[in-house]
DNA sequence: CTGAAAGCGCTTACAG
DNA sequence: CTGAAAGCGCTTACAG
């Protein structure tokens, strides 16, 4: 592989011109300048990413940690920060927990050595911060900027980005009451995730406006398992006990179509007998029938903002400690 | 950070020694290697990812590149090969090209400069080899091994590994045929993809099976689009030009949802008028109703071929050049 | 079995 | 505005 030396040689000029040209940083005349572009094509050299990074003291690589990327919000917000960390010249790794949170301290302990940019928290697990703050603070203070993408952390110094998650089961909720559809119940992981708490949270609320609490019985922590058969498994149950209620705010769209399917082959209609409202406005859930109202996620937005941390450089203390993206209720067939 | 000069003096050995040690290449004494490991342990040291990627020549980043991360099957292929890549020290860097396929080309044209240790093509679109072939030859010949992991490629020589797209397919059809819902429609991308040709490959062998020929009017070619709304487009426009069809045989769950969402929208049942098959066996697909046939993927055994190819070393001559992983059809509500 | 030394390919003070 | 030189933190022939 061409090197510098190489394009030196080519150009006339010391390796460090070279250097100068491509990183753009001190002044060089223009000729000069010229001459090492038209060594570059000439040569076609590609700068060595390896060396560039031992010598600036860290990558170019970004890691976005998951619990679940084979969830639909995360497959997603994957997508879309790639997107963004490539447009400003950054590369993505992706490192998903699969529920086993313990190997979260491991990567950021290894954070400084790999040389990483930054580490995404997309987790939506409750964090053990008195477990994983010295191992943060200790990549931060190598030069990792750690970002919370999911749950804000901001009371623990760490820079967030959230969706409102609050507001978003709170709008759910009002829908539903505005068209009688209670009682309602609530189906999400509220011991063991951050992003289901907070829409707990946001179903409460949304009760509270209409001047009632949350009946316990109708409030199904799914913490013990994931995804649609969970929703399955805890409706039917609901079911089958003879609870009544008449819809349902599930805390993602697999719970909800898990628990749709419980409805149905319990001999029950949707939305007739019981409506559903969502989290994560997947495409499946427009194409499913009924299709399945859904507060829709702005995982756009969360890289975006993620983009902008990594672009800020020094200036990055201008940005919020918590910037709150909004949320949408997307109204379709199922309630 | 501590480096390997700390631990070596520490443990009043030389920096060659300590890397050995951890290296675990040459032979070393076991009270020297016991007392660097206790320096190693003390000093809670961790090598320098980017001086060893220099130095050794390349790293240990693996690259995936793929279409669309946000199809389930994609989604899933990201997950397990980054926890079978993980469980060999490697990492995995994620590349959605968004069916932007020149991207591609910049990529691997890169790869030797970021020290990439490998690069996995799962993209379906069909390769223009043409244009991709020296500039893969290149990255190979940089040591960067490049697998693909969707299509066959071996004749291009690159070692592949694919699921059986034609069996799966075929197998469908002989399903659907052998519960007399011909005719079956075919739907998928054909121009542009080759995993989309294959599987209209099995559609076409299993009706061969039964001594039919396609029907052009029941071949849904979808290149210009993607994922369900496409699937849900072009069977609306079919039950609107009046066209007869008894089954429909799907390359991937989501084009058979929007599918089943465009028949069910035009009055008609699932299964009773129109039954379908998708490809993916993905989890919503269990939980939507009637829940979706599908031709399940194996995932996790491309992912274990993966990491084999990476732990083979010099060895991996003796893996062949196009491994196939068996599909099977799994039978629900809608077929 | 171990050490001294060179070098991977860059970038960046330090001079001029 | 440009060059000579040092050095990022490792690993690996080369000697012993």
């Amino acid at each position: 592989m061409t090197s510098v030396l190489a394009v030196a040689k080519h150009a006339g000029v010391s390796t460090a011109t070279v250097s100068r040209v491509l990183r753009g940083s001190l002044p060089v005349t223009a000729e000069t300048r010229a001459r090492v572009l038209e060594a570059v094509e000439q040569l076609g050299y590609q700068p060595n990413e390896m060396a560039r990074s031992l010598r600036s003291g860290r990558g170019r690589g970004v890691a976005l940690v998951t619990g679940d990327i084979e969830q639909g919000v995360y497959a997603a917000l994957a997508r879309d920060v790639q997107a963004e960390l490539e447009s400003i010249g950054l590369d993505l790794l992706l490192f998903n927990l699969g529920h086993r949170e313990d190997r979260l301290h491991h990567l950021l302990e290894r954070a400084p050595s790999l040389g990483l940019r930054g580490v995404l928290l997309s987790s939506p697990h409750v964090m053990d911060m008195a477990r994983i703050g010295p191992v943060v603070e200790a990549a931060t203070a190598a030069g990792v900027d750690v970002l919370s993408v999911s749950q804000d952390l901001s009371d623990f110094g760490l820079r967030s980005i959230v969706h409102d998650n609050v507001g978003g089961a709170a709008a759910a909720v009002r829908h539903l009451c505005g068209r009688n559809r209670g009682p309602v119940a609530f189906i999400g992981r509220i011991a063991t995730s951050a992003i289901g708490r907070a829409r707990f949270e946001g179903y409460r609320k949304g009760l509270a406006e209409q001047g009632q609490a949350p009946d316990p019985t109708l409030v199904w922590d799914i913490s013990h398992g994931y995804r649609a058969d969970a929703g399955y498994r805890v409706t039917g149950k609901a079911l089958a006990d003879g609870l009544r209620f008449r819809s349902v705010v599930a805390a993602s769209d697999e719970l909800a179509i898990g628990a749709m399917a419980a409805v149905a082959d319990h001999g029950l209609s949707v939305p007739g007998d019981v409506a559903f409202s969502g989290f994560g406005n997947l495409e499946w859930g427009v194409y499913c029938r009924p299709s399945l109202t859904s507060v829709a996620l702005d995982t756009e937005a969360i890289a975006r903002a993620v983009g902008q941390t990594f672009s800020a450089g020094d200036n990055g203390a201008a940005l919020p400690a918590c910037r709150v993206i909004p949320t949408q209720l997307i109204v379709r067939q199922s309630a």
